[in-house]
DNA sequence: CAGGATCCAAAAAGATACTG
DNA sequence: CAGTATCTTTTTGGATCCTG
């Protein structure tokens, strides 16, 4: 059984002598998650392994440098493993890994709610800079 | 009762011809709590509401051009409340929204997988970077 | 006290060209 | 096909000085 911890008290433990980022499980995570790519990537790949050039496709905007660099994050972190098959030419095949799958999963209430709120963000944002002209 | 939507379908949703941003209701969100300081900022207001300079001390290593900034946002996209009072010299608190509550909610998943997790990266990145030399 | 304004350094990201 | 290398642009964040 975990101890459940809020932000409230994690924020209550965290050093400012060390970098934020070895101290706060929580930053540690979220900004990798929160980068421009992941999120995008790690949809994609909770619905089935691609290969490279898949995913490019699936997510076009993104430059093949960004997707390397995404996918070696993740792969870094644990999430996304990489299977090279010795064909020729090479493919590269990038699947979730158990750890990837349970952020996926931790991230569905997150996605939840910005379903349900995106509509009142969007709103808020708009009176927000109507008000301050 | 809303609809659940997860992370792939809502990838294949999203178009590349506008801005993700405007698209991605998911991105839209992550991407301000993703920042740098947004996540340790709500945490603090999820225990109660806090003036400017009680923030500061709360997060010391915040410049108060970031902090002023990141206020700014979080009241921008609805998350918090700014009041101020006008005293002599004036004062001003800043609190969570009912909106602000429930995005501490949600958070509250992904808090927990990091928290349960966090060693699994930290040892992955480990393996990693020595594979890699 | 709670910021606004400016300037500057660093990091992130895009474009393009090249390779095993 | 799946990258790497390099260059440039954009974004972010910090330091400092100023004000109602």
């Amino acid at each position: 059984m975990t101890e459940q911890v809020n932000l409230a008290q994690l924020v209550a433990r965290r050093s400012s002598v060390v970098d934020l980022e070895d101290v706060c499980p929580v930053r540690s995570v979220i900004s990798q998650v929160g980068d421009k790519w992941s999120t995008l990537l790690l949809g994609s790949l909770a619905e089935k392994p691609y290969r490279f050039g898949e995913l490019r496709r699936l997510v076009p905007d993104i430059s093949q440098r960004m997707l390397t660099q995404t996918l070696r994050d993740l792969q870094r972190d644990g999430y996304v493993e990489r299977q090279v098959f010795p064909t020729k030419p090479p493919s590269v095949e990038y699947r979730l890994t158990p750890l990837g799958r349970a952020l996926v999963d931790a991230l569905q209430s997150l996605v939840d709610f910005a379903l349900a709120n995106h509509a009142a963000v969007v709103e808020a944002r708009q009176r927000f800079d109507a008000e301050n002209n």
